[in-house]
RNA sequence: GCUCCCUUCGUCUAGUGGCCUAGGACGUCGCCCUCUCAAGGCGAAAACACGAGUUCGAAACUCGUAGGGAGCGCCA
C-alpha cells in the first residue's frame, strides 16, 4: 500500500524541479558559468524537472549579440541543451513594468527623486564616516508633491527583523534587514534592475531551485523580501563557491582559457571537460572519471561543497586524455578532424582518423597535439631531425632498412595493418640479426623524419604501403653509399 | 569600514565524534616494462590554518584569532 502511493507521490515532487541558467551577454560563455550551467542541468535532468535557458540583457549598455550567440555557441558544444528558452528578458519589459506599478499601488514601492549625483554624495559621506553605504529613506513615507524631476521606483524593504534561508549548498544563512535598503528595481531610464527582474522572472517561470554562484548571497535576502512582496512561494537556493585561477586569484585572461569555446580549439573534448569542472566542488567518493550518465544519475545540488576551488590544467590534460584513451575512436575522430583542418590539413589526404586516434591517445593530452603529431601521415615532412638522423642513421641502418623496405613490400596490399607489419618487421630484423629496435629507430626516422613516433607498427601502417616505401627510399638516398 | 561566506597533501577532494599512525586522484620523484615517446604496473615524499572549549574520545561540534573571498550601483 505504501509502495503504491510511494512512487507517483514521489515523482510528482521529483517532476516539480525547474532550473535556470541566467547569463548576462556581455561576453563569452567563460569557464565559472559553465560550471553553473552544468550544475543546473544537471539538477534538472537528475529530478526529471526542466532546465530552462534565459539571457538577462536588461543592461543594453553592455549586452550584444554577438555575446548571445557566443554564450549559445558555448553551450551548444558543451551539449547542455535547455528544456525553455532562451527567454530574453528585454522582451518582458511590459511585465516588469506592470509588477512594479503593482508594487507601488500597493504601498509595497514608492517614487524617489534623488539624482545620482546626490546619491554619489551621500554614498560618499557614509563611507567617509565608515559605515555601510545605504539609501536613507527620504522618500520612503514622503507624500510631498513630486518635484520635476527624474524618479525611480524603490522596494520598501522591512526595516527590522531578519532574513533567513537554508541554502542548499552553504546552509543556514541570516541577515538581518538593517543591513538592507530599499533597492532601486525601476531605473529613471524606464528599465527594471536586476535583483528586481530576476524575481519577477523566477516567480513567473516557477522555477524551483536558483542555483548561481556565491557572488549572489548578498542579492538573495532582497529577493527574498521581493518574493514575499509578491506573494510568491520561495524556491530553494543554491550558492555554488567560486572557481580561481590556479594561483588563486579571479580566472582570468593571463591563465590561458577563459572563454569555453578556447577549450575546444585548445583539443579538449567536451565531455571531459565537463567530466573535469564538474569534480569542482563536487565528488562521489573517490571516483574521478564520470560519463554524462553518471553525472546525471549521481548529482545532487545538495552535495556540492562550499569552498571555492582553483583550476588545475594538468588535471583537465589528464581527464582529456583519460577520455580520449577510453571512448570509441569513432566518437574521437570527428573532434580530431576538426582540429587537422584548423591545422590547415585535408583528413582525406591521409589515414582514417580513426586509426589515427587509436595510435596517438596514449602518447598526447589534447586533440591538438594529437592533431599536430598526426601532421605527418597527412602531409610530407619537409625535413629530418639531424640529431635523430646521426644518430639513428648510422652503423647498420641501410642494411636494416633495406631489409624493412624489401619486408614491407612484400605484405600484400590488403593485408597492410599493424599486426602484419610488425610480423614482417621482425622477420626483417631477424634476416640482418639484429634486434628489432635497430630496425625501428632508422625505420621511425625515415617514416617521421624523427626519432619519436607512435610504436613503429602503426607508424609505418598509417603512412600507408606507397608512402611509407618511399620515405625509406628517401632516406636511403640521403645515407653514404655502401663502401665498396 | 560594514555585512555575508570560506579554510584537509602544491592542486581537486574523501571524511558527517571512535573504522584516521587521515584515504583517493592530478602533479612531482624512484623502480619495472619497453622499438622511441607515451601509456601501464609498483613504490615514495606530501595536508586536518592557529588557539581555546565540549566530550571518555575530535579533521569532524562550539567560540575566538589569523588568512582568503564576495557584496555594499539607476551592473548583472
Amino acid at each position: 500500500m505504501t509502495a503504491t502511493i510511494q512512487g507517483p507521490f514521489r515523482s510528482a515532487i521529483a517532476m516539480s524541479c525547474r532550473t535556470r541558467f541566467a547569463p548576462s551577454p556581455t561576453g563569452f560563455l567563460h569557464i565559472g558559468g559553465a560550471r553553473t550551467a552544468l550544475f543546473c542541468w544537471l539538477e534538472a535532468r537528475h529530478r526529471g524537472g526542466a532546465f530552462v535557458l534565459r539571457i538577462e540583457d536588461t543592461d543594453r549598455e553592455r549586452s550584444t549579440q554577438a555575446s548571445v550567440d557566443a554564450i549559445l555557441d558555448g553551450m551548444n558544444w558543451l551539449g547542455l541543451g535547455w528544456d525553455e528558452g532562451p527567454v530574453f528578458q528585454t522582451a518582458r519589459f511590459d511585465r516588469y513594468r506592470q509588477v512594479a506599478e503593482e508594487l507601488v499601488a500597493a504601498g509595497k514601492a514608492y517614487c524617489a527623486y534623488e539624482t545620482r549625483e546626490e546619491l554619489d554624495a551621500m554614498r560618499a559621506r557614509q563611507e567617509a564616516a565608515g559605515i555601510k553605504p545605504r539609501y536613507d529613506g527620504y522618500w520612503r513615507d514622503r507624500t510631498d508633491p513630486p518635484p520635476d524631476r527624474p524618479r525611480v521606483i524603490r522596494f520598501k524593504n522591512p526595516t527590522t527583523g531578519k532574513v533567513a534561508w537554508e541554502d542548499r549548498v552553504k546552509g543556514r544563512i541570516e541577515i538581518s534587514n538593517e543591513e538592507l535598503d530599499d533597492l532601486i528595481i525601476w531605473r529613471s531610464d524606464e528599465h527594471p534592475t536586476y535583483n528586481f527582474a530576476v524575481v519577477v522572472d523566477d516567480v513567473d517561470m516557477r522555477i524551483s531551485d536558483v542555483i548561481r554562484g556565491d557572488d549572489h548571497v548578498n542579492n538573495t535576502p532582497r529577493q527574498i523580501n521581493l518574493y514575499e512582496a509578491l506573494g510568491a512561494p520561495l524556491p530553494a537556493f543554491a550558492h555554488l563557491p567560486m572557481i580561481h585561477g590556479p594561483d588563486g586569484a579571479k580566472l582570468s585572461k593571463r591563465h590561458g582559457a577563459v572563454s569555453v569555446m578556447q577549450y575546444r580549439d585548445d583539443g579538449y573534448l567536451p565531455w571531459a571537460l565537463l567530466n573535469y569542472i564538474v569534480r569542482l566542488g563536487w565528488s562521489h567518493g573517490d571516483q574521478e572519471i564520470f560519463s554524462i550518465d553518471e553525472m546525471v544519475r549521481l548529482f545532487s545540488v545538495g552535495d556540492v561543497n562550499q569552498s571555492a576551488s582553483r583550476f588545475d590544467f594538468d588535471k583537465l590534460r589528464w581527464v582529456n586524455q583519460h577520455w580520449m584513451r577510453h571512448d570509441d575512436p569513432a566518437r574521437i575522430a570527428p573532434h580530431l578532424e576538426w582540429q587537422l583542418r584548423d591545422l590547415g590539413l585535408d583528413p582525406a589526404a591521409g589515414p582514417n582518423p580513426a586509426d589515427v586516434v587509436v595510435a596517438l591517445r596514449d602518447r598526447c593530452h589534447t586533440l591538438r597535439e594529437m592533431a599536430e603529431k598526426a601532421r605527418v601521415w597527412y602531409a610530407e615532412f619537409e625535413s629530418y631531425d639531424e640529431q635523430a638522423v646521426a644518430k639513428h642513421a648510422g652503423g647498420r641502418a641501410r642494411e636494416c632498412l633495406e631489409a624493412a623496405h624489401a619486408a614491407l613490400a612484400g605484405v600484400p596490399r590488403a593485408e597492410w595493418s599493424p599486426p602484419a607489419i610488425d610480423a614482417a618487421l621482425r622477420r626483417a630484423a631477424e634476416a640482418v640479426g639484429e634486434g628489432l629496435g635497430k630496425v625501428a629507430q632508422p625505420l621511425r626516422v625515415a617514416m617521421t623524419g624523427t626519432a619519436v613516433s607512435p610504436s613503429i607498427d602503426h607508424t609505418v601502417f598509417l603512412a600507408g604501403q606507397p608512402r611509407a616505401l618511399a620515405r625509406i627510399e628517401r632516406l636511403l638516398a640521403r645515407l653514404p653509399s655502401p663502401a665498396g
